[in-house]
DNA sequence: CGGAATAACGTG
DNA sequence: ATGCACGTTATTCCGC
């Protein structure tokens, strides 16, 4: 079964429904009708919707007498959010909702939703179609099987839990198909299900993981080994099988539809919008349309910005699923005759998956010669990967295509044109790069369709259609992309840099990085007993108990009850940052207290829970995401998690590094250029102060700091050092007299003396600042070494404040630019090195101007020597680039090598 | 419930 | 007003 079968998305709409009720407080309309069970569920329905994206959907209600368990949980809460009634109003509302938003509501006189899941489970599995049951009752996970996984929501369905055969096994110690064996045997108190007295959970998972079935069991009681659970057994015999056909959900009740009737194909807008309007529900509307334009018969108007109104196609992209040997040939041969030919291939891939290694690919389409393909799965991906490999490819999300290609055992193809990197060169700030948008600019009023694609992010679940116009887009956006690079002075940056990293981060994504996930874990435990002492002992000092985590109910504790000095302000009240805590901990001991527990809390949090769910459970290591569109200043960044923010500082906060390891035999190796900033600055300053201490090999900041103040270098004592050190990088992010004083704990006038003195020794770093501004001003931009460039909106701007940080953009983006063009072009350079030099060497991480490498023991010294060359000598500047290496068992012990 | 905003804090 | 560039976490507010 492939996985570009069609979906069906089964809820248990009480379950639903109920959650909603009593999560949101007491909404109602105008007029006092309640709609606080419609709107949650609303917003769950849509959230499903457009994540899930399902062909077919059904929301099942009981039409049952209510249960013990029903009338008890509604009567017991019901004091605090309405009462039963107000409830029960609503489930027709959310039908009226359903119907209008051509979803089935589906009941069965006599019948638990449970039951009409299960069957409709059944048969739509029968037909080949992939299924995802919805519910907050785990029960449901009986009904899990092959192509049907389970959605139980915890706490909504945020922190959704997805459960396919296995994960229930790991879950619950069983198969899902045990689940009413398991509930025979230890019954389940909230569904009143007695059990066999004498047999717990633990029991049950062991006697079923032995003889599989409760049946199997009773079968052969002779062979239980404890005399004392064979008693229970033959006592509870008759009990377990009553239990077990109670707990066990219905597979073949007459539900009165089939599963063909389930599709989702005719939504009627018009009624859902003035149904809406009935139940002042104003802030769903657009967002129903949006998620819900999918499934109507014709397309929605786009009505652009500009005065231009734009209609984009109503035709879906005309393609052929390739889907016999003979469609499969034909495509070969064009594909062969394309990259012949020199034409641009379009290329398209649909995929799922968690992190860069487990992103399953499903479905793939190429537009070439002017015509669209399909390959429904993954075997015909593969069986014409390799004929891609000659050809000049482009693809929305190169990387993403990469690591998709790559997971099913297709490497090397290269892409060569990817719009998102393109239009990102364009124009660095723009908030998203919608494969919509770009069609309008750049191919015209007239494209097909491009569905839920046409505001892709990312590239998840796309159905065929949109991927297939996705590949048709990526291929129609090529050349006037690429001229309008040329234009702006960026293909070669585009064609020499931003490409060619591409396979570089790909091939860092999936190599991902060593995790020992037990240090991680003994960590956390420490932690978590060192933030509850810390809690405890704040309690203490405040008298009183809150929520330490929370700035609002801190601020309240210290300032109002204790009536600490109060500073600094925040939009919303009194600001209880690390720098006003500092302060205040000079003199009181709580705020101290509160400094160590925030340290505490973000570095558990953060660094240790956070990292769990990120371990991908094949491989065991962390496969981050490096983003290579985000920042305005072309450094890279990295997500999931950001490997780029590990912490290093505090003494605490680098014990995390422990938890970072390499292979067996191997080693981490970590290259990183030495004050690559301010190399770039006596670069593109020119001045020859600090060019010639580059030149010399001295302490920059020690320099620095000999020249400020007026000593000999050898006379510079730490306290001196360090606040040259604070001048050399305030230069550089443009800082103001006033921001240095503050760093430095000096007056402003000092400040401002330091800096006078600065510019007096620094006279080309003067002349830079102003030029860059000044060149910002006329231009509007801002450009790197590379010419990268960055727009500066603002930096004519009357208003100060927004023109001031404009001009303080203009000073540091040629700078921290320039560094990120060197370390992407050092990048390329070293995995090519490593090509040449031993695959076994691996890129693992980038962290702005350092390199984190895995490397074979043996191969420690040479493979230091050939990052180090190749990082050095990636450009020719006015200073020399210096790197320096580190190597050892784990990220925190590291040291210098030579 | 879930989305958005806010505050805080980790990195180069 | 007041130092550049990021991403993640937890809390809080809001919807009608």
């Amino acid at each position: 079964m492939s996985e570009s079968a069609e979906k069906l998305v089964l809820i248990d709409g009480n379950s639903l429904a109920n959650r909603a009720f009593y999560a949101l407080p007491r909404l109602t309309t105008s007029a006092g009708v309640p709609t606080n069970a419609v709107y949650g569920f609303i917003t769950m329905l849509l959230r499903l919707i457009e994540e899930e994206k399902p062909e077919y959907m059904g929301v099942a209600f009981d039409r049952s007498a209510p249960t013990f368990r029903h009338l008890a949980s509604v009567t017991y809460k019901a004091q605090r959010s309405g009462s039963p009634e107000d409830f029960k109003a609503q489930i027709p509302l959310i039908k009226k909702v359903l119907n209008a938003a051509g979803i089935r509501a589906l009941e069965l006189e006599g019948y638990e939703a449970d039951d009409i899941i299960g069957t409709i489970a059944s048969k739509a599995q029968t037909a080949g179609l992939r299924v995802v049951v919805v519910s907050g009752d785990r029960d449901m996970l009986q009904l899990v099987g092959k192509n049907v996984s389970a959605v139980i929501t915890k706490r909504g369905i945020t922190q959704v839990e997805r459960y396919d055969r296995e994960a229930v096994k790991r879950e619950t110690g069983i198969y899902p198909e045990q689940i009413p064996d398991y509930k025979g045997l230890a019954g389940d108190q909230s569904d009143n299900i007695k059990g066999v007295t004498g047999i717990g959970p633990k029991t049950a998972v062991k006697l079923l993981d032995e003889f599989g079935s409760l049946e199997n069991l009773l079968e052969q009681l002779d062979k239980i080994p404890s005399s004392h659970v064979r008693e229970a057994m033959q006592k509870g015999r008759d009990q377990a099988i009553l239990s077990k056909t109670l707990a066990t959900i219905k597979r073949d009740v007459p539900v009165p539809c089939e599963v063909a009737d389930l599709r989702v194909a005719s939504p009627d807008i018009e009624a859902l919008v003035s149904l809406f309007e009935e139940l002042e529900f104003r802030s769903q509307i657009e967002r129903a349309k949006t998620a819900l334009a999918p499934y109507c018969p014709t397309r929605r108007t786009y009505s652009g910005s500009s005065e231009a109104k734009h209609v984009t196609a109503e035709v879906e992209v005309e393609f052929e699923t390739v889907d016999s040997e003979s469609s499969m040939e034909r495509l070969r041969s064009e594909v062969g005759q394309a990259a012949r030919a020199g034409n641009v291939i379009g290329l398209a891939i649909s995929s799922v998956g968690n992190d860069p290694k487990s992103r399953k690919l499903y479905g793939t389409a190429l537009h070439l010669n002017g015509k669209t393909w399909y390959l429904p799965d993954e075997e015909k991906t593969k069986a014409i990967g390799m004929a891609l490999r000659g050809g000049r490819v482009a693809a929305f999300d190169a990387k993403g295509c990469m690591n998709a290609l790559a997971n099913s055992g297709v490497d090397g193809i290269a892409i060569d044109f990817d719009p998102w990197i393109a239009a990102y060169l364009l124009d660095p700030t723009r908030a998203a790069y919608y494969p919509e948008d770009l069609a309008r600019e750049y191919v015209g009023s007239s494209y097909p369709r491009l569905g839920a694609g046409a505001t892709a992010k990312h590239l998840d679940s796309l159905s065929p259609s949109e991927c297939c116009a996705l590949a048709w887009l990526a291929a129609s956006l090529e050349q006037p992309m690429l001229a309008e690079l040329q234009r702006q002075e960026l293909a070669e940056l585009f064609r020499k840099i931003e490409m060619p990293l591409v396979p570089v981060l790909s091939a860092m994504e999936l190599e991902g990085i060593g995790v020992d996930m037990d240090i991680a874990r003994e960590m956390s435990r420490e932690f978590a007993s060192k933030i509850k002492l810390c809690e405890q002992e704040i309690f203490h000092m405040a008298g009183t108990e809150f929520n330490v985590n929370s700035p609002r109910q801190l601020a309240d504790v210290l300032f109002d009850k204790l009536g600490l000095p109060c500073s600094k302000k925040t939009k919303t009240g009194y600001s209880t940052s690390a720098e006003v805590l500092e302060e205040l901990a000079r003199h009181y001991e709580i705020a101290a207290k509160v400094l160590e527990y925030r340290q505490l809390a973000k570095l558990k949090g953060t660094y240790l829970d956070g990292l769990e769910a990120l371990v991908n459970p094949v491989t065991g290591r962390i496969h981050t995401t490096f983003n290579q569109t985000v920042t305005a200043t072309g450094r890279l960044s990295s997500t999931n998690p950001n490997m780029q923010n590990i912490p290093t500082k505090g003494e605490l906060g680098r014990q995390l590094r422990r938890i970072f390891v390499p292979r067996e035999n191997q080693l981490f190796l970590s290259a990183d250029y030495s004050q690559i900033e301010l190399r770039v600055l006596a670069h593109v300053s020119g001045d020859s102060t600090l060019i010639q201490s580059f030149l010399n090999g001295e302490d920059i900041h020690t320099r620095t700091a000999a020249e400020v103040f007026g000593v000999k270098p050898e006379e510079v004592t730490p306290s001196m050092r360090s606040k040259a050190k604070a001048i050399n990088f305030g230069i550089i992010y443009g800082q103001t007299d006033y921001g240095l004083s503050r760093t430095i704990g000096e007056s402003r006038a000092e400040a401002k003396a330091y800096i006078e003195s600065y510019f007096r020794r620094y006279p080309g770093v003067r002349e830079y600042i102003e030029s860059a501004i000044a060149l910002a001003r006329e231009t509007g931009y801002a450009r790197t070494l590379m010419g990268r460039r960055r727009r500066l909106p603002d930096i004519n701007s009357p208003n100060r404040n927004l023109r001031g940080f404009a001009e303080r953009t203009a000073i540091n983006t040629p700078i921290q630019g320039t560094a990120a063009d060197i370390m992407k072009l050092a990048m390329i350079r070293c995995y090519e090195a490593l090509k040449k030099f031993s695959p076994e060497v691996k890129i693992l991480l980038q962290v702005h101007d350092e390199l984190v490498l895995e490397v074979p023991r043996g191969l420690l010294h040479e493979a230091a020597s050939v990052i180090c060359r190749e990082m050095e000598n990636v450009i020719e500047l006015r200073v020399p680039l210096k790197v320096s290496a580190e190597s050892g068992p784990n990220w925190l012990d590291m040291t210098p090598i030579d």
